[in-house]
DNA sequence: CGCAAGAATTAGGCACGGCTAAATTAATGA
DNA sequence: TCATTAATTTAGCCGTGCCTAATTCTTGCG
């Protein structure tokens, strides 16, 4: 059995991460164009590397039509996903990080080192399941625990309890504005109004009541009922 | 007051690394060939390299004749050391990663981020002083403690009570060799014979009595009197 | 059905960071 | 002093990974 890690930069590991995320875990394809503004390149940028990872194995490229993982593409990508949570969720537990502040660096981190690293980082997080935003962490075969029952508050009923589990947009603007409205992971809310004018909520937790969240806000938090 | 850090890539951090090594911490100048051959890269790339980290005043270059630190570069190689060791330091204490295998990890972690990462990690360790291998870590305005006191084992008179403080090669074959003789920090000696055929010495520590060390071996121990 | 718009690819250029080979400088010793 | 040698630099090439501009597919619409 020879290693299956058969050196990748950090470019190609990236392109593999956009195409995995795109792709819906690696579901269907994505075309050039996605991919390149996904990771703000030009396509013809993507193209070449698609070339590259092709033959590679990573990736089955179909001129013209799209590209998709291969299984071997898939697995690669699940674990850079793996590690840059792993990274994440370190950062925020141990070095105190904010969960706005995280993302660039474990962006770095992610393509250090080998999946030994991983493991060992993963035993000293104690296998933490969910990185600090709410996604879930790939295990060391690539099972994510696919999380049901969570749903957009936008499509939770009025006075129903539920509580935030995730977010859609982690960009860390989204991230402050929660922080601002006193929400995350784990908060308790119901909804106490919906006006049909711009589809916004008005919520209330523990700590807040009569809190107004626009559509886009609601859309990007992800719920659990209780 | 603008920011110090001018976007410096891996291989330029590296070769600042290298000078400060080779020049016994900044102090005079090294030549092309030995920053190439500890870096395992050829002259004419180090050259290059020169023009380049002279032009952003890290390095001062002069040709043909050697080169040294500015006074910036010596900051900023001192920084990356600091950051080799704090990773250094992580991986052993909390990744249980053995001495010998921390050094090409660190090597790629140690140019990831920005100086409050590290600044994070060194608060999270405790502020540790010295690094698995016993050597020091700087601060971080970069002072250097530096181990006085501190001695080879071969300068040490017989019968004399000492105690392992570090390591002069901190290459994975000497500190498995080290670990296969039952040899770490804090180890205590005493030098019960010496041959003056190889100037090879015979100790003994409270486990072992009669081992033999070449002089390669304890020219590489450093030792402090008790 | 055919063609124009838009997507994607190809062609060709550039900076980085490495290399080899050729040219140059410094140092040494006869 | 001057020639030889060793160290160093310069010249020129290559792969990666990005770019712009030109070209080639696809497709949907009139």
């Amino acid at each position: 059995m020879f290693s299956s890690s058969a050196e990748r930069s950090s470019s190609e590991e990236n392109h593999l991460k956009a195409i995995y995320a795109l792709s819906d875990r690696g579901q269907r394809d994505v075309s050039t164009t996605a991919i390149a503004s996904h990771m703000e390149l030009k396509a013809s940028s993507v193209t070449s590397m698609l070339k590259r990872l092709s033959e590679k194995g990573l990736v089955e490229h179909r001129p013209y039509r799209g590209a998709g993982l291969t299984e071997h593409g898939l697995r690669v990508a699940t674990s850079i996903v793996r590690r840059h949570r792993l990274w994440e969720t370190f950062l925020v537990t141990h070095l105190n990080y904010k969960w706005d502040e995280v993302h660039e660096l474990a962006e770095q981190l992610e393509h250090v080192g080998t999946e030994d690293l991983h493991d060992r980082l993963d035993k000293f997080l104690d296998h933490p399941r969910f990185d600090p935003h709410g996604d879930p962490i790939p295990d060391k075969e690539g099972r994510v625990v696919d999380m049901e029952g969570a749903l957009s508050l936008t499509g939770v009923e009025k006075d129903q309890l539920v509580y935030i589990v995730g977010v859609r947009d982690s960009s860390p603007a989204f991230l402050k504005l929660l922080d601002g409205l006193g929400l995350k992971l784990g908060t308790q809310l119901t909804i106490t109004r919906r006006f049909e004018y711009d589809n916004s909520v008005e919520v209330s937790s523990r700590f807040r009541t009569g809190l107004l969240l626009n559509e886009q806000v609601s859309t990007n938090l992800i719920v659990k009922i209780i």
